[in-house]
RNA sequence: UGGGCCGUAGCAUAAUGGCAAUGCACCCGGCUGUUAACCGGACGAUUGUUGGUUCGAGUCCAACCGGCCCAGCCA
């Protein structure tokens, strides 16, 4: 009897006949023998194809299977320490469902540019294969972890009247005559979803305008953001940090294989375990100038100064409590330091950088409005997020975590363009 | 948006201002245990575009187009 079954499950078979539905990951042939690496999705099997086995005229195809042929294999399974993997497939029979001819990506070198033009060809290839893998882990572990401490998956809209962030880096569209945006954040929308639930989070895809060439930017990335009620800083620094220890510890239990295909070094993620360093932003431009960098207090970080802070430790850190000037007007101050509002940013570690960006929110009415005033912002178009400060305003707290940079950094990538299937760059929007 | 670097065969690279070369892929032939298999053969280029300097330009100059890296801004 044939079983159906996928590469991943073969150990489960061994001594049976299967069959396997999947491309060809490369092939060799010699006189009477071939050998096809098979790529089914769950893994990559070795299936050898033997002239005395088959007979002369299916070993004649064996020339039709080309790289990334589709194809269906039956044969049965034997464990043999040739076969990369352990196990192998003795073929009986296959059946080629469409020959690929002139695949464009060899088993071979290939520039940048190249690849990201065939991106959607390239998401077969082993190492996108493993990334893809880790972000699906990241994701489901982020869920997992929210959804067990009774956080509630509240969706926010993409389509938004108003801006969150600076109004510089927003996607404009027209809706229906009227200007409208892409969101930026969730944020403003996840106050008044904790203002029901108590705690919750949303999960989706956020767009910045921003003209930034850098191996950290993406017009389109995708950002979960937890936002819980009668919370106050320190108490949302807990939060991430769990988080993050949860997810590096899920990536390390389940995609332990995929990390070794791209060569991460697991021991430096080992190493991610609660508590994190915790430093103010006074602390962190002391850091900075003991390193001999230049730095006054007040500016914002940039990446080279979130590298040498982040050097300093060995897991990620916290700095927490910036200077009011350089945050969002919705950013509590701090009640022992009016220059100081209760933000928030979680760097990660290899020079990383930023991660998690969050803080405490204002609750107070008035301080708000003036905080608006300050920000030039108009009140009339935040009448509904200030209703959350009229009626039943609470301490609340939240941030956003950036998937992209966290599956970079899990992965050990240079940049994040491979961190999302289909990356949407200043410079790039296909495929 | 600034600064730097780079565009040569399907892909990756080489070529002092002087015959555009090598490897891989594709195609043909050989090989019964290959691990990005190996061995032999064949095919494949208006050197990103336009103009300029020169007896002569892939190479030098200018503009444009495209890309990479760095910076600013951010997750």
């Amino acid at each position: 009897m044939t079983i159906r079954t996928s590469i991943k499950y073969l150990g489960e078979h061994t001594g049976k006949t299967v069959l396997l539905e999947g491309w060809v990951y490369n092939s060799r042939s010699s006189g009477k023998l071939g050998f096809l690496m098979l790529r089914d999705g769950t893994g990559i099997a070795q299936c050898v194809v033997s002239r005395a086995d088959v007979g002369d005229e299916l070993f004649s195809r064996f020339d039709e299977l080309t790289q990334e042929s589709s194809l269906t294999v039956i044969g049965e399974v034997r464990a043999d320490g040739r076969a990369p993997g352990g196990y192998e497939i003795g073929v009986e029979s296959f059946q080629l469902h469409q020959q690929a001819i002139d695949y464009p990506i060899a088993p071979k070198e290939h520039g940048t540019a190249f690849l990201m033009d065939h991106r959607h060809l390239w998401l077969r290839s082993r190492r996108q294969h493993a990334i893809v893998l880790i972000r699906h882990e990241i994701i489901k572990a982020t869920r997992d972890f929210l959804d067990n401490n009774d956080f509630i998956l509240v969706d926010t809209p993409i389509i938004t009247p108003n801006a969150v962030e600076g109004t510089t880096t927003l996607f404009e569209i027209d809706y229906f005559g009227q200007p409208a945006y892409l969101t930026q954040s969730g944020q403003l929308y996840n106050e008044a979803n904790a203002m029901a639930h108590k705690r919750v989070y949303c999960f989706g895809p956020t767009f910045r305008a921003e003209k930034s060439k850098t191996r950290r930017h993406l017009t389109e990335f995708w950002m979960v953001e937890p936002e819980m009620a009668y919370c106050d800083l320190d108490e949302n620094m807990i939060w991430a940090e769990k988080l993050i220890e949860y997810v590096v510890g899920r990536v390390l239990e389940n995609r332990a294989a995929q990390l070794d295909m791209l060569e991460r070094d697991r021991a430096k993620l080992e190493a991610v375990t609660a508590p994190f360093p915790r430093i103010s932003y006074t602390e962190a431009v002391d850091i900075l100038h003991a390193a001999g960098q230049e730095f006054e207090w007040g500016g914002d970080f940039g990446g080279g100064d979130e590298t040498v802070i982040s050097e300093q430790y060995d897991r990620p850190v916290i700095v927490h409590r910036f200077p009011a000037r350089i945050k969002a007007f919705y950013m509590k101050v701090d009640a022992e330091d009016a220059r100081l509002a209760l933000g928030m940013d979680v760097l990660a570690p290899e020079g990383y950088g930023e991660i998690v960006g969050g803080g405490q929110r204002e609750e107070n009415l008035d301080v708000l409005l003036e905080r608006l005033a300050e920000e030039d912002l108009d009140p009339e178009t935040y009448q509904w997020y200030l209703d959350l400060r009229r009626y039943g305003s609470t301490p609340h707290a939240g941030f956003g975590m950036g998937i992209e940079r966290v599956v970079a950094w899990i992965c050990g990538l240079p940049h994040v363009r491979e961190t999302i299937p289909y990356p949407r760059m200043l410079q790039r929007m296909e495929p």
